[in-house]
DNA sequence: CATCTATATTGGCAGGCGTCTATGCGTGCA
DNA sequence: TGCACGCATAGACGCCTGCCAATATAGATG
């Protein structure tokens, strides 16, 4: 289950059709940012301080139980946008900016191709 | 089931926390491209000529039954990523520009946070 | 070694999702 | 008016997913 290998895709989508590879591979990670709390817990850990952020600052952020987060924080991994490393009991979590700035890239339009005003 | 309404969170994730709801908003719009049949479909009209595609371009260009395309053109138009104009006997599908361009800000980086040369 | 804390893994369950076949609806045309 | 075509909807079925409680693992500490 390696994290992903985007080629070289960093071209728009309205360049030309995704192949079926790429499609799959990438639709992988939205798929891990089309949930709510994942969603959320991409974003509190790039904005916490010095970018990244343990277990236990994830679980006070929801009503959710410690596994659960924990499976989410695993999925999160799994496809590349979060990083993991361990120091003393504590895990620490880091987003992978070149995953966002990919998927950004991805989305970006080839200039004003349909911007209003 | 309105399209969704990204009030101003043209900033960045990192920026702050999202909140539950639009978080909730949000992940609504990850999950519709989290399928690589639908990330091929919005890619698939992006490029197509004009900017638009008809149902019949897209069966074509899948191993699978009309009507399952039919469902995925559905869930991309529900979240706003698509609109659908019926022309004669055919229905054309357009991308919907800025909504790929919010979740393009969303996921950008606040200027070279970790950008590899 | 015993134990406590922090995190991960396992297993189970309910609900959601992707796919199909069958069918309905709207449009163009003879 | 009736038929053919393009597309949407309805219903069914199997798989995937998100949640939890219970348990396992890793590190710190005594």
């Amino acid at each position: 289950m390696e994290p992903l290998q985007i080629a070289g895709c960093s071209s728009p989508l309205a360049r030309q059709p995704l192949g079926a590879d790429q499609a799959a591979a990438l639709a992988r990670v939205f798929k891990a940012l089309g949930d709510p709390v994942r969603l959320r817990i991409v974003s509190i850990v790039a904005s916490h301080v010095d970018g990244e952020a343990c277990v236990c600052d994830l679980t006070a952020a929801f009503e959710l139980s410690q596994p659960t987060i924990s499976h989410h924080l695993k999925v999160l991994k799994d496809v590349g946008l979060l990083t993991a490393e361990r120091r003393a009991s504590w895990v620490y979590y880091r987003v992978v900016p070149e995953m966002l700035a990919e998927l950004s890239g991805l989305l970006g339009l080839p200039a004003s191709a349909g911007a209003v005003a």
